[in-house]
DNA sequence: ATTGGCAGTCCGGCACGACGAGTGCCAGGC
DNA sequence: GCCTGGCACTCGTCGTGCCGGACTGCCAAT
């Protein structure tokens, strides 16, 4: 069983090795810190934590360094994060200020959390699924083609050109927008396509075949839209962490790129929109990313659906610091996008 | 001078180099190559380019390795570049095959590239000021809010949400939309906002200030919309190669996620739309990229208008096979808007 | 102009030893 | 029962010296 201070010498630890970079030993520790005894007394501690595999050591008889379950029960204990200084949410304020765009508030906040935390920030697109349409609108490009134009009330916008191969006429446009935006207006998109089914036998004969490539590459693009997207910021992080990632920081980067690895991960990670979890090491191992951590926490757009946002770095980040920085950009994104 | 063989002993020092990673002597020359010479003549040889600055030796007594200079002489020497194989052309045919959306055409050229060539890929979005305004489209969103739709003929789109603080109505909206189209619809991005400018005065009094606030906005979009854009894949590539970056490869990874050092270099360099472009090593210094080379061409999309695409990796690379390879992407790519 | 030979230079790897940091353990003190 | 000081031991690191290998540069001969 480790001791009260058996935790307090595992905290030390992880603080000292994070700010170090250096296998830190029982000697560095109570020259460093208040402990009130002496070396001996904390390597009886260290010799615990080791046991209890919370701690370890590069090689024999050299400091200890954090395990990835010290880093969890690290991050457990960590009850009230440190909170931001005056200057950060200063910089929260101004760099989010006034954005009219979704585009353009997720990118801003990507790069903000990314220079907020040194790390490789990532920005979930609010999913969609939960959200309702708010307007599709037909526009006629010529040449037989239509652009179709999907609008939701978290204000993304999908379009895409469908060919219809003959040329219809603007009222008949207008007809079909206006049958469209009957049908599945103000509905999540989860119905959406199951609604637009049966819409073209409303149609003359002649013109069904029209109504049903429209709707059927609206239907695409609904799904489409449902695939998550993300935004990501601050790769150059990465390198700059030093070796952290002993050499193989190629893994990373690919998760990085490939985004799906990242959005399972996401998604897996239990989220609420008022807490910050954190996947540690290992416990990524399925997505590539044994080396690395993964900061997480939810944020609400306008109604109740929840997507999110996060830092992925090294093992040895300042947890603490990055999970306040985290944590305030999310409620920070969710005020803004509420008051929308 | 330097001499004919020695211009060949300066291309397999470049070919050996790229291929063995390793500095190449004299020795290894004669028995990798048949030049009919002993050693010591390539010796020779090698003294002179040494003297040109063509290579160099990373240490007294060693092999040689190329400089930029080097590379520099090797590429403009490069006459024909080595045709793509059957399986690379297969590959950008099934890969680019069928897409509608500009975005997804450009989304998956970038990740054709960076897998054709094993480097980090890079695709510059047409430049929009020559493109011409297709289509301006206007969709209350309720709540005094309009969301602007700015379509133009080369398949892009951008969206704006503006707050008009007051509520209109559907006929006004349509009054509105069809007078903005029938100023602006066809001409070059670059004369709408001009064009646009008296609009307001040509609506009641009371309706002019709501006019003025969705043509502002409208001009808004225009300039953000020609702001050049980059796609970019492949940055895992960057690590995979070694230690070419001996160790610093930070400021390129920045460079790569500034985009603007990159949009400026493109711009910089001279192309047409059939030849590709080098930049090697110090030629890229002001951009922070002195370790890197570019190679890039240009593409067309319907217009006579040109954007850019290309890779970017270490000097160390494989020049012939990767400028084919962006080559044939930026034909193919071509032809593909050019049937749109 | 080209060649073979030879001396000189430098890198990389390896073994060796000194040093220092840190541990584990034990006997003794509070 | 917990803490402490001391001591032996283990390793990693760093500097040194040494050797082999791979080149080059130069020179005299062809």
């Amino acid at each position: 069983m480790v001791s009260e201070r058996g935790l307090e010498v595992l905290r030390v630890i992880v603080h000292d090795y994070v700010a170090s970079r250096e296998p830190v030993g029982s000697k560095s520790i109570v020259e460093r810190h208040q402990f009130g005894v002496s070396a001996a007394t904390i390597r009886n501690d260290m010799a615990l934590l080791e046991e209890e595999e919370l701690i370890a050591a590069p090689h024999t008889s050299s400091g200890r360094v954090p395990t990835d379950k010290g880093y969890r029960l690290f991050v457990n204990q960590l009850a009230d994060l440190r909170p931001l200084s005056a200057a950060q949410r200063q910089a929260i304020e101004t760099f989010l200020g006034d954005s009219t765009d979704l585009d353009e508030v997720l990118g801003r906040t990507v790069r903000l959390l990314s220079q907020l935390t040194n790390q490789v920030a990532l920005v979930q697109y609010p999913t969609f699924s939960r959200a309702r349409v708010r307007h599709v609108e037909l526009v006629s490009l010529g040449d037989g083609r239509v652009m179709t134009v999907l609008i939701t009330d978290s204000g993304q916008v999908e379009q895409r050109v469908v060919d219809i191969r003959t040329t219809v006429d603007e009222s008949f446009l207008s007809e079909l927008r206006a049958a469209i935006n009957a049908v599945i207006g103000g509905r999540p998109l989860g119905e959406a396509s199951a609604a637009l089914a049966d819409l073209p036998a409303r149609f003359r004969p002649d013109l069904a075949a029209v109504v049903g490539v429209v709707v059927a590459s609206l239907t695409e693009q609904i799904a489409a839209g449902r695939q998550d997207r993300l935004v990501m910021a601050g790769a150059a992080n990465l390198v700059r962490t030093g070796d952290d990632f002993s050499g193989d920081l190629y893994p990373v980067l690919e998760a990085i790129e490939e985004q799906v690895a990242l959005l399972r991960l996401f998604g897996e990670m239990q989220l609420d929109a008022v807490d910050v979890a954190a996947s540690i090491g290992r416990e990524n191992a399925s997505f590539g990313l044994s080396q690395a951590s993964v900061l997480a926490s939810g944020y609400s757009t306008q109604g109740s659906e929840v997507a999110r946002l996060g830092v992925l770095g090294p093992m040895r980040m300042d947890y603490s610091t990055n999970m306040a920085a985290v944590r305030a950009v999310a409620r920070y994104l969710s005020s803004l996008l509420a008051e929308r």
